[in-house]
DNA sequence: CACAATATGAAATTCAAATTTGAATTTCAA
DNA sequence: TTGAAATTCAAATTTGAATTTCATATTGTG
């Protein structure tokens, strides 16, 4: 009964009701996002989320999940943190992959995140404690490696060079380009031009190797 | 009819239900937050915020206007901008006022502000073009005058300076204290510490004057 | 072929939150 | 003191979203 292959076209609607549920949790974050609305833009019954992920709340777990796994990518932090590379360039390896990841058209993984943080479910605690601390000790090192600050016994330090990577990058995950925000111009600018700025704002917070 | 005095707490109640559902709001954001709480927080009955506000929606209209009103209060950016002062000291004073503001305990204009821009309600477009871009502009004239750039023909300049000065401020108002982030440290430093920060992150960014 | 497991769709149910209602209470002013 | 307007309260209703049900359709396997 367990390795029945079964009707071909289930595991197509479930990842078709994921990949839409993604978006929408992204866009529009949880509470305004309905079962129906996520049903009728991936075209399918409203009683599918319900059958594929034991409901919306298990629907959102997964995504999350997800995004967690995908979004600054273990595996990847840590190859960067192990090669050979300068601290500075692994820095700059850093930031280009992080900026390049926010603003790759349909990212989900960081808006996501985002929106946790900002409204958080009940799995955040959890999720902080042992996912983001693993991630944020990675590259608080590499930006104080990059830096010629050796931090003292007062280590708040390394959170301050971590706040200054991370502000910047949140507010681009988190506002919408579509606002005519007073930041609006901002998201019509080249990439690099972008990362480079990020690239600069960390390094001029401490005097530079 | 007009003029009649009418029962006394009426207003009295109305006010702390305006005063819970501030603090509601800006803690948990709209959705999260039912006219029930609000009203058994605020201890009164569940009709009365349909009395008093026209029901929920018609009670966070008048929060967020009160929001906009009080955060970032125009008068103190005009006669800042007005001022005698040199640019640096301007621009200082200004940081100093922000920071205070987001960091006062039970302050909800920002958090509520900051909550709209993030999962915008329906009004947030008018607002934006009306109020944001008003204060927006002062600001930036601010950064800009402060630094030795003269802003070119290439005018995304000041909007990267902008955005140097809110994101930090942005993620503050944002992040809740409580949960273990890799930045709640920061949230225990000493306000000064926190103004001089971004003091510097600002003026690091272009060649002080 | 036929049945067993799997998937879908429409309608019904449940559930929680917002709103409305109307009776009771308070206040003010004539 | 009495009546009109303002306010409060508890209960009922409405609304909208999530979930469940069940009848039906599809597919692979014996």
């Amino acid at each position: 009964m367990q390795n029945r292959k079964g009707r071909a076209d289930g595991e197509e609607t479930k990842k078709r009701i994921f990949a839409t549920a993604a978006e929408l949790f992204a866009q529009r974050g949880y509470h305004n996002t309905s079962a129906k609305d996520i049903c009728s833009a991936a075209g399918v019954n409203a009683a599918a989320i319900n059958y594929h992920f034991n409901g919306k709340d298990g629907l959102y777990e997964q995504v999350f999940s997800a995004a967690i796994e995908h979004f600054l990518h273990l595996d990847f932090l840590q190859a960067l943190d192990e090669s050979h590379a300068t601290a500075q360039d692994k820095l700059d390896e850093l930031i280009e992959h992080v900026v390049a990841n926010i603003l790759e058209e349909r990212s989900w993984h960081g808006k996501v995140w985002a929106r946790e943080i900002v409204t958080p479910s009940p799995m955040i605690n959890t999720v902080l404690v042992n996912e983001a601390h693993t991630r944020a000790s990675i590259i608080k090192k590499m930006v104080m490696e990059a830096s010629d600050f050796n931090a003292p016994d007062d280590d708040v330090t390394p959170v301050y060079a971590l706040f200054t990577l991370l502000a910047p990058c949140m507010m681009l995950m988190i506002v919408n380009p579509e606002l005519p925000t007073p930041i609006q111009p901002i998201f019509s600018r080249p990439q690099s031009e972008l990362v480079a700025y990020i690239k600069s704002l960390v390094r001029n917070q401490y005097p530079a190797k």
